[in-house]
DNA sequence: TGACTTTTTATACGAACGTTCAGATAGTTT
DNA sequence: AAACTATCTGAACGTTCGTATAAAAAGTCA
């Protein structure tokens, strides 16, 4: 079930071989992905990383360095993938004729609805690994570089569908539609609590509600 | 500058006067709730609360019990004002004629960004801690039973308005407007990177768009 | 094969953790 | 004043934490 990650080894070999603990170091990795998704960074132990990648302590930090750099290795980890999605998303609209809001906030919204609800649970923990620390001001520094930068791109497209908005309204409503958009992936729990019925089983399945509420709210918050 | 809490003492003497600890206890719990919404649960000790109190360590146990005793009780501290807040502002919004569905949710966000705005940094703490756990789905049971009876009362309302709407559809807007109002409070940071300008200093000041967007959004997607 | 590098094991260290408690202190009641 | 209860102090307990490291094992290259 888990398909190959595309993640690029570190030090690949001249000749194509990955080097021996490359295949140690992606379960250590992985490990601690799963570990800081599922709790946060406080409440994870080197030692459950360890029994959770199945190697002895001393691996992790062989291979992981001490636990802040372990975390931050699997934070920048995936960013690149996700940035990659979103760019492609955003030329391949701008290959048609007319671009809607909703176009626009669909191609923003859906590469993470998508990994969140892929089969591979690695891409499912590092959705929710974001979904835990963007409510924490103290990650924001770190996040600001590798995710503002596409936020912007998409912002400047936004403003040439309305050119006369407020570009602190326009801010404010794609901080409000990136808050809207995690908070399904964080939680599916609170829906099912206050509709009678189960709620869908994955993101993507409120990827139509979640694109009405944002551009209907982001229309009406810039006019 | 630190007003008079309207929390309830533990335990008054019959003769009105309170018991002689309840000063600690109150400076303890304070003091706790300060630490767990600035850095989590995991990342704080009770030393560090004490620390922050200005007590002797025992004296944390003394009064607060275990860590998560202590967690729980900060958690539960002001649920009820809260909940009366909101439950203030639908019944003043029952004696007009006619209410609108920007009015509810002007109702239902505004007492809580309004405690997050305050003078009083207890309730500013407090509002960023709960901002804190909603992405966390382990305090969800815990948080469902305090906050969802109000919030499926304001649902009701809301389906007075438009009585032919899926029920699914408005749990999920309600879901998705409490997750931006959260987000407000949860960080000023990113709107200030992402637009040029400086943004409001409290939560109170995104009143408007916040309303805006949420109305605009939960009318798109409920229809 | 033997020298060399990379990886893994097993263990140890000091620090900090949550919790407990006997005894000191202070306030209240009799 | 004496007995009593509530509160606080200071220190200790056993555990777990992150990190470091010497030595063993495995793999690579001459």
């Amino acid at each position: 079930m888990t398909q190959p990650s595309d993640i690029p080894s570190k030090s690949p070999k001249p000749d194509g071989r990955v080097a021996r603990g490359e295949i140690t170091r992606a379960r250590v990795l992985d490990a601690a992905e799963r570990c800081f998704a599922a709790t946060g960074f406080d409440a994870v132990s080197i030692r459950q990383i360890a029994a959770e990648s199945g190697v002895t302590l001393g691996v992790v930090g062989f291979h992981g360095g001490s636990k802040e750099e372990l975390f931050r290795t699997v934070l920048a980890r995936r960013t690149e993938t996700l940035n990659r999605l979103r760019r492609e998303s955003l030329a391949q609209l701008r290959a048609n004729e007319s671009v809607t809001l909703e176009d626009l906030i669909d191609a923003y919204i859906t590469p993470y609805l998508d990994i969140a609800s892929r089969g591979d649970p690695q891409w499912r923990a590092y959705a929710q690994l974001i979904a835990r620390l963007v409510s924490d001001d103290r990650y924001y520094p770190e996040m600001k570089d590798r995710y503002d930068p596409v936020a912007l791109e998409y912002l400047a497209a936004i403003a040439e569908l309305y050119p006369k908005a407020d570009p602190q309204l326009m801010a404010t409503a794609l901080v409000l539609t990136v808050a809207s958009m995690i908070s399904i992936v964080a939680s599916n729990l609170r829906i099912d609590g206050l509709s009678g019925k189960p709620a869908p089983r994955t993101p993507l399945g409120y990827r139509k509600v979640l694109v009405d509420f944002c551009a209907g709210g982001f229309r009406r918050a810039i006019e």
